[in-house]
DNA sequence: CGAAGTAGGCCAGGACCTGTCCTACATAGG
DNA sequence: CCTATGTAGGACAGGTCCTGGCCTACTTCG
């Protein structure tokens, strides 16, 4: 059977060094000129494989034009779902939702043996512990992202701001990430309006087999759309600090930052809770000063309070659990 | 050709939605029996094809017993390149060097027009850029594993603890991680033995054409060699905290914890600087009390003075740059 | 210069792939 | 309950194209 042969020999040239065309041969059980020809067919169908030639000579597969069918062993499998798992909880910019896809794509086809290697390894997200603030269950990030895909209606049990849950059905339609947060745009059929949800507060999600009817979107899109309702929902900060600091590449990053002198520069930022913003202040490293807003001086204030008591090896001065 | 076409029908099944029989002929160009043909060849591959029956019916594929090969447009290729590359700089443990294998096979055939679109996205690692140390870059750790799987000799510049900079003629054997660092471990051939380079600092990685001869590895195996090589070499610290907070899962993860009441917890943890200690600890947000070593006891009262002055609009006493 | 590798033309035999036509069976909706 | 629409799969005829064997040309390394 000559289809399996062509995966077999795409999945040998994956690897990272040189086969001689006898070997192949004998690895996929047929002459060298069925090796050579096998070769022409993937260049026809646009997976380049150079050739070395002479006499320590063989075949590889380099780069092309086309992406090749990834062709993994078991590791490499969960080594990649892992890796996608922890880029959904941390979105970088822009490939948000292609993440998301791409693992959607391989929880469909994971062999069970591995799904739950996966789930012991993802549990280990080490850092940031209490920075993070909720966590989004890629799983459920996934099951949503497949039911948009899907035009399949579902339905979930949503906690809302003040605490009160309330079952929702939904035709879910698209995923936005905005800051470090995941959100849903759905068409929430009891209220029979577009509302947005945040995912990390969606629970018992459930698929209906209900298939979606196409329905008109919000004006201006799905990512306007969920900033636009963002602005009004949330309580973001902004905070306005003076690094003592020459700009770099990874300050750049955190906001918009307008250079003062030599060493020195101004930043502003964003970011939806305190926490967040005190952390990735100082993990900069480096002087600043808080301008705005005062919350942030209140709560970099307590924050070296406990690390001073931390340090004297003073106890805390109430024993009610810190915010 | 029928190669392409089961390659293009795996491609639609990966698809996260139901295919009827008749759509997917029109899309391949055959007839509905051909299409329920190379179902049934899909099948015999080990790639499970489910059908749901009936009306509504259709095909769609399902996770098996083998992993079936990964058919990636462009956005989800880059989504995994970016993935797999954050995932390198902070290992999770049991599948490092998985991770690493997985984004050779990708570097080497991903197409030259996304590669860029990974270099832009991949650089925008926005979390603790200070905090983090140096960081690994994740080319150069998947040129060291294709060289060190493809048996090929490398040269390569290395910056010793001291400073000094020399030129190094290695024979790559295997990858390590130990803590958050990647380590290589290689034959030094000037030197005449084995040794075990940081790779963040490991510089002007080059190739020779030569092949790696077999040669006996240290006794028990790598990854205790590194162990042990790195325990006599690398300053670590060593914490003992008390930490005001229920044992929880993620602060299982950061060390050996006992508990002491309800409410308290010892934790014993490891770290190679005292920035990184520092930073663990804090994020956790819970009070604690600082027993070990007294240089941390230092650093945070440093960092406390550092986000007082923060927060009071106090100027540095000095204007030289923090370490 | 020779050994060992890739590159590819030519040929004969036959495997197998395809479309058509058929029946059996499952499911959803009227 | 019945029909429409889907999957499942057997039989068959025609022809595509795949395979192995043999040959020559070219490249590279030692």
């Amino acid at each position: 059977m000559a289809d399996s042969r062509l995966l077999n020999l795409l999945s040998l040239l994956q690897t990272p060094r040189e086969w001689p065309g006898g070997e192949l041969a004998e690895r996929l059980g047929v002459s060298r000129r069925t090796v050579r020809r096998d070769v022409e067919r993937l260049r026809d169908l646009g997976y380049p494989v150079e050739a070395t030639m002479g006499a320590a000579g063989g075949y590889r597969l380099v780069a092309g034009t086309a992406m090749p069918p990834l062709l993994l062993d078991d590791e490499e499998a969960v080594a990649i779902t892992v890796g996608l798992s922890t880029a959904a909880r941390h979105p970088v910019q822009g490939i948000e939702e292609a993440s998301v896809r791409a693992l959607a794509k391989l929880e469909q086809v994971l062999p069970a043996r591995l799904r739950h290697r996966v789930r012991s390894l993802g549990g280990a997200t080490v850092p940031m512990p209490a920075l993070e603030g909720p966590q989004v269950d890629p799983g459920r990030l996934t099951a949503l992202a497949v039911a948009a895909a899907g035009k399949e209606r579902v339905r979930f049990a949503y906690r809302a701001n003040d605490g009160a849950t309330s079952r929702r059905l939904v035709d879910p339609h698209r995923l936005v990430v905005a800051g470090r947060r995941w959100y849903l745009l759905g068409h929430d059929l009891d209220r029979d309006d577009w509302r947005i949800f945040r995912i990390d507060r969606i629970d018992e999600l459930r698929p209906t087999g209900a298939r979606i009817v196409p329905r008109e979107l919000p004006a201006g899109g799905a990512a306007a759309y969920v900033a636009d309702q963002l602005y009004s929902l949330a309580s973001t900060y902004e905070a306005v600090v003076t690094l003592h600091a020459p700009i770099t590449e990874p300050i750049r990053a955190l906001g918009e930052v307008t250079p003062i002198g030599e060493r020195v520069c101004r930043l502003r930022m964003h970011a939806d809770t305190l926490d967040w913003l005190a952390f990735r202040l100082t993990a900069i490293g480096c002087e600043f000063e808080v301008h705005e807003p005062p919350e942030l001086t209140e709560h970099l204030r307590e924050l070296a309070a406990r690390l001073t008591r931390a340090a004297t090896g003073t106890p805390a001065p109430s024993d009610s659990p810190p915010a």
